[in-house]
DNA sequence: ATAGCTTTATTAACAGTGTAAAGGTAGGAG
DNA sequence: CTCCTACCTTTACACTGTTAATAAAGCTAT
């Protein structure tokens, strides 16, 4: 009496052909263009038919991002098992297996985090979008002075800066509220962190721009 | 002949209703359920008379996001013109200016930057997208040891680094690339900059986390 | 003033979306 | 062999963005 295991077997694998169709078109055309129809189209089967595996397509590309989340794990997990037991090595390791994650598996990413990558492309130079960054830069320009390389370094310490403030704001947003004090507390602490290795006489920016030299 | 003054400044009105329409349903019920059709309804015309103002939707949203981008410097500007002449000062109110906008007009900043709100709203404890903050808290906590507080320390640290890696990894996805060599050079050095700050001897991290006191 | 043209808006329609309800069909259980 | 359950399909509904055809209004020039 094994065939409740085949039919069990065979309904995983349907529901596993869900996923990876769905997860193929993410990729190949953006998660926009995902549609229960097209994903029924790939997998041969009607459309309602999904619903016997997935409550709605929100549920299906939750689950696959949930997916994303053990294959994320998996990895940081590696990274530190393949490092020796010095937790500051393990640390960024395990920071750069997320980074090589995101980009690896960034369509994963996207659904995981909720970034949208279709809302504003603009590249153009001179929009209103880049105003901040010049406003900004300008007044790092002061700190910096008139150094070599002064534009790579206030890029540097700009997107160090933005990148900062924009990733706290996203994680706020998408919901894993920290209380806010304890937000505004981390803001502050990074950004007059980061600027005070700018101020730090005989810096040396390009090896510990965040420390002081002992 | 101020006729056509008079049609231009009610056309102008039209298009700024519009605009005003579609942000007032992106904030009532997220952008998601911004339709054409309830734009149209709110501002009693038929949908395709939009089509005389905005090209497309996408044209559309992407207008807001432009206004939010003026709103957003705006704020930037006048809090650097409201503080004196310190640039390090200056830099800490500017970001807190952004961080201020990015709040109060949350719904913008979601559409200028595509944040995606409602991906995966996972608040119950111990799921599947919890495992990476574990992870990585552990390797903190082997840091900072067994002192006062380290359960909130280890947390701080973790949402620093992580707010960090996001949104590089976000301000990359978002089409606004660095070169991928500077983005890695600016993750490493950040995050061991982070990470130096917990290993410091008698640091005190509720002060000035990231860097040693002189 | 009237003819014609431009602008502005409408209605109708197309192709696509997520999803629910109803119906059929096959396979296992009694 | 009958019944019942699980699976799947067809049909349908209420939406979506967008286009084509059309009508009405207003300005311009004869």
């Amino acid at each position: 009496m094994g065939s409740k295991e085949r039919i069990n077997r065979h309904k995983e694998n349907i529901r596993c052909n869900i996923l990876r169709a769905a997860l193929a078109i993410g990729k190949g055309s953006g998660w926009n263009s995902v549609s229960m129809r097209k994903i029924a189209d790939s997998i041969e089967y009607s459309p309602p038919a999904i619903y016997e595996y997935f409550n709605s397509k929100e549920a299906l590309l939750q689950e696959l991002a949930r997916l994303g989340f053990l294959q994320l794990s998996e990895r940081i997990n590696q990274a530190r098992n393949n490092s020796d037991n010095d937790p500051k090595a393990q640390l960024l390791l395990m920071w750069a297996a997320y980074w090589d994650f995101a980009f690896a598996e960034q369509h994963l990413y996207q659904i995981m985090f909720g970034v949208e990558t279709t809302c504003c492309d603009i590249n153009e130079p001179l929009t209103d979008s880049q105003v901040p960054a010049a406003l900004f830069s300008e007044v790092i320009g002061l700190l910096v002075g008139q150094v070599e390389k002064a534009g790579e370094i206030i890029q540097k310490y700009y997107y160090a800066c933005w990148s900062f403030v924009h990733g706290l704001i996203s994680i706020n947003l998408i919901g894993r509220h920290l209380p806010q004090k304890i937000s505004e507390q981390i803001l502050t602490e990074a950004i007059s962190g980061i600027i005070d290795t700018l101020i730090a006489p005989g810096n040396n920016l390009s090896k510990e721009p965040y420390i002081e030299e002992v």
